[in-house]
DNA sequence: CTGAAAGCGCTTACAG
DNA sequence: CTGAAAGCGCTTACAG
């Protein structure tokens, strides 16, 4: 140290106000010619925090994942912590984000790729680690929860359909992806509820990639009960759907609507102009992130936080109808 | 302790030789009962090894990123480390990666957002970090580079076209962005060598993003030189010269050839089918990650290794020729 | 094969 | 306002 000590040193970095002016412009000049970093490892010990959150998004196939990780760091980034990313495998599990959290390599986690039964997670979880859930639902787990107004956007969506005519409606879902369950409660729901209950033949359960898209198209071309409608529980499902009608020589609108879940910037591109359900994400991963650093501070409340953000119905051309009909 | 020393659980723990089978077991026990896990700030400060590297990848709008991001997770994860990212602004830059890697949070960096004129970059890298410029070069800078062999690229797309017949071809590229840059100096070159230079007015610079491309169109499609090819420097905005060739009604590939770069999926979605040159990104992926730890622990050799890896050209329905004909 | 001890580089009461 | 000292939790020569 040239001049002063140590101490005295450590309280400029920190900004610490117990530091003569004086002093501190004499250290801050030399620490800014040596270049001096402190090393954050040794800060991380010191005082137990790595300064860092991880978050596990599904395998990125699915673009909204990219979307999730762009707002969660945006936001990570604001409060002046580190990010690191785990990519899930196909059922959710990230063994190293949960090994990096109990070694305290990180100081919390945001999970965005849950499913139900998760035994490793729902341990950590009850043991008291700060993760909050984002994006998707787990019955039955104790910790902080911030999700879609899914069940609200399926009504949306039946609401709007039936305003508008449509009566013979298929739904594209999957089993395991808690939105897609809401989406789809929500959505029968209200059709059963307004005298339109769904045809089970018009149901298709698959993996939610593109290729389920066409597959479902196929399905339901060759049933008994050919739809005017198809609503699928996200946006890439959707567009698998659209390119199998196009090749299909099923016109939409004219023949076919098609509604997504979302609202992924593809969506709005010329060649699919999907009708869908914008979700809030940015706001979703800001809320995820507070709450995961009050849960860090140990200030949580007594019971978790389920937080459901709405979303908003945006009509672009895979529906179109009469435009002086409101959406 | 539970019977032995710190040292021997230290030694149990890292796998060390020195212990008896005996007591090895009794450790591993005792480990297993109580859920010990080390703590990692302490080993990285002992160690002077975060075992974390971080990557930064451009603004995710261009779904590439996405894959690269994917792909040296895959890479990162497969040596045990873990993976910290950060999202470089618009002119490439993430002054909080630099500062994270002087710090020691992680222990060296794959940066995929470079462009030229970096100097905070340049100055660490000439001040010995460990970083690995991949997907993008930058002119005098003296680290490890791993890019795609992009002029050659632009070679294959030159040759492609003229032993297919077309003549009046336009470029849509950017300036600040190297691969695309050296794509063109290969198309140039080639389609220059082939007799058929490019006609200037048919070079068009933007952004790179979707809107590029439907800019792009229109400026095209207003001058007096329309083209019967575009080919641009990536796939997205290959998307946005498709879709403005739907809304203006020109039919692609019978008035107008459409080439990108990168074949990330969306180009084998039928609603685009775009012909486009496949990058290997996980070969670069692993690569880079290669020689970032050989970085890391100082066995570099004596110059930058510069490596170029070779794409493909992949022939869709944007660029239909008759079946006879090879690609 | 095992243990006692030093030290990685910080921060923070504590004493002055 | 400043400094000396302790301690965060590991790993690793060193001695036995």
């Amino acid at each position: 140290m040239s001049g002063v000590s140590q101490s005295t040193v450590s309280r400029v970095l920190s900004g610490h106000p117990n530091v003569s002016a004086k002093t501190r412009a004499a250290v801050t000049e030399i620490l800014n010619q040596t270049g001096f970093v402190p090393n954050a490892s040794a800060r991380a010990m010191r005082t137990q925090r790595s300064r860092s959150i991880g978050v596990v998004v599904s395998t990125p196939v699915n673009l909204y994942g990219l979307e999730v990780m762009g707002q969660v760091h945006e936001h990570v980034a604001r409060h002046g912590l580190r990010l690191s990313v785990w990519l899930a495998d196909v059922d959710g599990n990230a063994p190293d984000a949960l090994q990096a959290l109990r070694e305290r390599s990180v100081d919390g986690l945001i999970y965005t790729a849950a499913v139900d039964h998760m035994p490793e997670l729902e341990a950590d979880i009850n043991a008291g680690a700060p993760i909050v859930l984002m994006g998707r639902t787990v019955r039955g787990v104790a910790t902080d929860t911030v999700a879609g107004a899914n069940a609200q956007g399926g009504r949306r969506v039946a609401d709007y359909l039936i305003q508008h005519g449509r009566r013979d409606i298929a739904w594209v879902g999957g089993r395991a992806f808690s939105p897609g369950r809401e989406i789809e409660q929500g959505f029968r729901n209200r059709l059963a509820s307004l005298g339109a209950p769904i045809d089970e033949s018009r149901v298709v359960y698959g993996d939610l990639f593109y290729a389920s898209g066409e597959a479902a198209v196929e399905q339901l071309w060759n049933s008994k009960s050919k739809p005017d409608t198809i609503f699928c529980a996200n946006d890439l499902v959707a567009y698998g759907v659209l390119d199998a009608a196009r090749k299909s020589n099923i016109r939409v609108p004219e023949d076919l609507w098609v509604i997504g879940y979302n609202n992924i910037p593809i969506s709005g591109w010329a060649a699919y102009d999907l009708t869908t359900v914008y979700q809030p994400i940015a706001d979703m991963a800001r809320v995820s992130v507070e709450l995961l650093l009050q849960r860090i501070e140990g200030k949580q409340g007594p019971s978790p936080q389920r937080r459901r953000l709405e979303g908003k119905l945006i009509v672009r051309g895979s529906t179109a109808h009469a435009p002086h009909e409101s959406s």
